[in-house]
DNA sequence: TCCGCGTTCAAACGACCGTTCGACGCCAAG
DNA sequence: CTTGGCGTCGAACGGTCGTTTGAACGCGGA
């Protein structure tokens, strides 16, 4: 470990670019446990066991990384979105009710914050990077109103009786509950209930979700 | 405004700690539009017109101070929620329903965000705070967990046929619909429904949520 | 009048930040 | 063998941060 020498080449096997997933994945663990701003330039490129230039080299700047990150994580979660939206569609003849499409907005992440999973740490950094995010990031979810669109028409199609007003409401209401699955949340709950929630089956928690925001929808 | 001289004397009128006072609300402004790591303490001071040092005089520390407005807000919040709660309970004779139960749990922070009103502020610094918060911040939470027990209780008493598991997991979902009320998230709400939606009354709001939270209970 | 206390002031300190620089090793093309 | 691009390295740059310092100020009580 202290040992200056034996610098391990680069080991450029299959890709050259090694290096730059290294920083990607420890960059985006580090800001989905600590947020952005906790978090410097340093830590990544210790964490990745990097040099310090990596992160200025491949990516710009430390706000490019951040973006970049955000992006591909947002486009990844869109696309799962969209498609179980669309296969439920296909299941429905074109109708899916109100369920089949919240299942299709609450699935992706929800199966994606599995403590075991890799993808834990991106539903993390994709809901930090919702409330701490720069401008520019709040131009990408600008266009996540195109991709929540298909969601709301979907669900005015569920319920036609349901004036728009009150399905984009409420379209907003349900993407809070998922948004506040945070790490301190949990932590919450669980000392709240003393121990009588368990959130390890992510499963049952999407059954209970479902639950609550059909009930909601159906008001 | 570039005159270096009349330092405007320290103008005791009534207190002695106007300068405090000015820090406190400063921050609290800046906190809730920028983020905590995004305000440094020349902002703060700058924006109350005081002295730099002021804030480690008269708080100790930048986090000490951050501290101090999240420890004031959260139980001047509890406060009001619990005396709702209180008053719900006597009106309907011990037992209240969960529609009144979820009102006094909604009220509060949504008639502080009213745009014009001087709470507006403070709600939008206690939900940054919740996401942002240090380990301190999260020990207070903590603490609010006996509050919210209160609720969990009169929900469970209005609903005994719903597993304790429920109501706790229920609870937690409309907590992140409440916290979820960001200016970002009122922003694409708007973009999303090509400004159907008007928020500007909250009363109209607080219904619109009630409905929504009441049905997801009924469940 | 003078002293002591609380408060404010300008100025600076040390630390950490993101970023940049120039040199070096490597490997393929000329 | 030479050359040049590419990736990595240690080291440093300028800037901003939170905090501290010591002097000055105002003012009420000996």
């Amino acid at each position: 470990m202290t040992e200056p020498l034996a610098p391990e080449p680069p080991e450029t096997e299959e890709g050259q670019a090694v290096t730059k997933a290294a920083v990607f994945n420890a960059a985006e663990r580090l800001f989905a446990l600590h947020g952005f701003q906790n978090v410097s330039v340093r830590d990544i490129t210790a964490e990745a066991g990097v040099n310090l230039a990596s992160v200025n080299y491949h990516f710009g700047s430390k706000d490019a990384l951040l973006f970049e990150i955000f992006r591909r994580r947002t486009s990844e979660l869109n696309r799962e979105r969209a498609r179980l939206l669309h296969e439920a569609t296909a299941r429905y003849d074109g109708k899916p009710p109100v369920r089949a499409i919240l299942q299709a907005l609450f699935g992706p992440p929800l199966r994606w914050a599995k403590p075991d999973g890799d993808r834990c740490v991106s539903v993390q950094f994709i809901i930090r990077a919702r409330s701490e995010g720069n401008a520019d990031m709040r131009e990408v979810l600008r266009n996540d109103v195109s991709h929540l669109e298909r969601f709301a028409n979907a669900l005015m199609a569920a319920r036609p009786d349901l004036p728009a007003e009150d399905v984009y409401w409420r379209l907003h209401f349900v993407l809070g509950m998922v948004h506040n699955n945070r790490f301190a949340e949990f932590d919450r709950l669980h000392h709240l209930s003393g121990g009588v929630t368990r959130e390890g089956e992510v499963d049952a928690l999407l059954e209970r979700m479902l639950d609550f925001a059909e009930a909601g929808f159906m008001a």
